[in-house]
DNA sequence: ATGGCTTTGTGAAATCTTTCACAATGTAGT
DNA sequence: ACTACATTGTGAAAGATTTCACAAAGCCAT
């Protein structure tokens, strides 16, 4: 149970963390069951989908009744890995970098920011929020001795490759980047990129081509 | 050519997006001519994938030679529907509307924002690079009147679908979302969502589950 | 307890996406 | 003009994901 024998596409582990918003919801709302149709409902999928992303992991419902809705929370908060805290540093702070570093719903979940770096000697010392911008000669050190589990991104395109390598090397294995650019990493490093021009793109060849 | 038959799966658009960015590059760098093979090596995919992306939507190679440079990047930009300006609203002027509205890779393809609007009184006025925050009173009236073709929204979860439901009421066909809250929108209309908590979800299952 | 109703869990089928593999076509050198 | 070589475009195969459909299991009312 929560460790799957096989390979789990990433569409159903996007799908597990929308499911643990609208399970949030209905607990919030004081509903203590819900049926895999009514979580298919909230997520625009199938019920069929819901239950099938769950079976990777395990059996979690009671047929005719379905899922306790508190038990499911924990169930796939132990499957996301979310039942323990994820410090995060975040290298870049220009608009982005500093707006990631105050974003609340970031901190939520377990993730936490626990340094923000920028190469630009001005933006050293800089508060944001509880922080203040460190410089980014410092991250190999910290990254030694304080093993943040996630590096998130956000420099200009031309400086992400080499702080990917940077980061790296110093031990880090996740990396969420926000820069207009595609980056490599060697394998047991996972790298994900949000890129907003791809996003504009997408939807511009959907009005383009009709829906 | 351009105008295929069948549906044109998203992560072919995602990838031709990419090719669009590595062909620049070989454009800056000066090269003419490019294999598939090449393209695939920039972007981690292989050369049976880049020439069947690009066969859904026509013929644009020479056999032996490769892809003009300068050509292939008009036929995507054409595709993509990337010929012509996309005006952008940003609603919401908190701590990410604000750092999209100034974020200046947004404007580079031909996106550009010529609205940001905010509910907080306290916001509205507020100058964001050449741009003053309107009241989202003014957004009906601005929709109607200038037809912006894509809304980025940035507001608290709670206000996102209430304002899907108006700016899609005016006649907004595409949105881009950055609340961390599941939307649904009729039929004809795009939405995209940006989540950076189910991206950071999906880091922290693949961390915890080896990859 | 029994029966009717609901809902799960899951193989099998259908659909969608990627990869393979090769004929067709064009280049470049001689 | 000919030959050797490179590369495209594309059906067909393989692989991955989603949907179907139904037996199994448990709830609830009587």
């Amino acid at each position: 149970m929560h460790s799957p024998t096989k390979h789990i596409a990433e569409s159903t582990v996007r799908r597990l963390s929308l499911y643990l918003r609208f399970l949030e919801e209905f607990e919030a709302r004081g509903q203590t069951t819900v049926s895999s149709g009514e979580l298919a409902r909230s997520g625009g999928t199938t019920s069929a989908q819901v239950r099938k992303d769950l079976s990777f992991f395990g059996s979690f419902g009671k047929r005719g009744l379905g899922y306790g809705v508190k038990d499911l929370i924990s169930s796939i908060r132990e499957i996301l890995g979310l039942e323990q805290p994820w410090p995060v540093i975040i290298i870049g702070a220009g608009k982005i970098g500093a707006a990631l570093a105050q974003y609340r719903g970031f901190t939520s979940r377990g993730f936490h920011v626990v340094g923000v770096y920028d190469a630009d000697p001005s933006k050293v010392g800089m508060q944001l929020g509880a922080l203040a911008v460190r410089s980014d000669k410092e991250i190999e050190r910290d990254i030694a001795a304080h093993k943040p589990r996630i590096a998130v991104l956000a420099v200009p395109a031309d400086a992400a490759q080499p702080m990917v390598d940077r980061v790296v090397a110093a031990g880090m294995h996740a990396v969420l980047s926000f820069a207009p650019a595609p980056l490599h990493a060697p394998h047991g490093v996972t790298i994900r990129a949000v890129n907003m021009a791809t996003e504009l793109e997408i939807l511009a060849y959907s009005l383009t081509h009709g829906v």
